[in-house]
DNA sequence: AACTAAAAAATAATTTGATTAGCTAAATGC
DNA sequence: GCATTTAGCTAATCAAATTATTTTTTAGTT
């Protein structure tokens, strides 16, 4: 059996181009071109266009995962753990993108995976000293911010104020507020 | 020549389906079924599917850019702004999630919508003290919390925490903070 | 009331992209 | 060296948008 591609090429290949053209302009017949074989073949590796999405976004979450269970362990604070995620974002987009996308959300083993990231991320805030409820308020809180600001990023029109500028400051009115009553 | 619908008759459909199904979803076929006519009659009242996102987003731009036109002349502040945009979102989701589309963010007669009310938006906040450059990244904030909100809100697995929760409490943090270094 | 031109809506055909079916051929294990 | 497996190919199918062409309705006349 010819051995050129396999499934963790394609990924790769997928989460290069989501980066460049986003989630939506991903297709078959470009990954296909990439990397010198014709669209069906690829059907040989992946069930199909929608799997890979899946992958990247399952890809994604637990990458996150990974990058939570480490600040937890270095006993990081809320704020460290939001400008970690906000560069890991920066880093990764591809599948950042995937990770965030909405119609890849209900998928079982995408929810699992970012329900997972999303305990460890908790347990931070609870180190912080919120409660439950509180540490899953500011779970949410952060990631809109992230996934808003990366969405406005996306096409920023003329404006010459820098994203990571409007971040910084964001996430730090966020944290400042977000005890005192 | 038969007069059995129009433009406006297809914008209203799009936008319940949208709100109903999502962006993503929309599609000629479901339009013209709803319609009670075929496909191809769709095309001699738009040019296509996407001019209809397109109208769609202008629509919610142009909304809101009237929403922040009422509510600076009522001398409102930057924190009743954001309840107010909140609120306009969760009534009218379908032209919400089209303005924010980033597929349709280029077309510049969407753009151009959109510009007009960040700069109606950045009144209020400038109105309330910040600079014109401090009113931007303020803009940026709150469109980003809500953006980010209104996504996570579309999968919440499982969590009862109401998102409508989570999105004051942010937004108190969030202007609490602001200016306080 | 019948006539005609404009335009709506229909049907048929085309295009694009994903996917499936069936065929060919390379390489692995004997 | 040969049989089996299976990657990758070509050809075919499917689905959704769009275009081309034809039919039909009706507003405006006469």
């Amino acid at each position: 059996m010819r051995r050129s591609i396999t499934a963790d090429r394609i990924l790769d290949e997928a989460q290069r181009q989501v980066a460049q053209n986003g989630l939506d302009s991903l297709q078959m017949a470009d990954l296909a071109l990439a990397l010198r074989v014709k669209p069906p073949s690829l059907y040989k590796h992946v069930p199909d266009l929608n799997s890979i999405r899946v992958q990247l976004a399952q890809r994604g979450w637990n990458a996150l995962s990974d990058l939570f269970a480490e600040l937890g362990r270095a006993g990081s604070e809320p704020r460290q753990l939001g400008r970690r995620w906000w560069r890991f974002v920066a880093e990764h987009p591809g599948i950042f993108e995937a990770a965030e996308a909405a119609s890849l959300q209900d998928q079982p083993a995408v929810a699992a995976s970012r329900a997972r990231a999303e305990a460890r991320a908790e347990r931070i805030f609870e180190h912080a000293g919120l409660t439950d409820v509180e540490a899953e308020h500011a779970w949410r809180a952060l990631r809109a911010l992230i996934v808003g600001m990366r969405h406005i990023d996306r096409h920023k029109g003329g404006s010459n104020l820098a994203i990571d500028d409007s971040f910084s400051r964001a996430l730090g009115a966020l944290f400042r507020g977000w005890r005192r009553v």
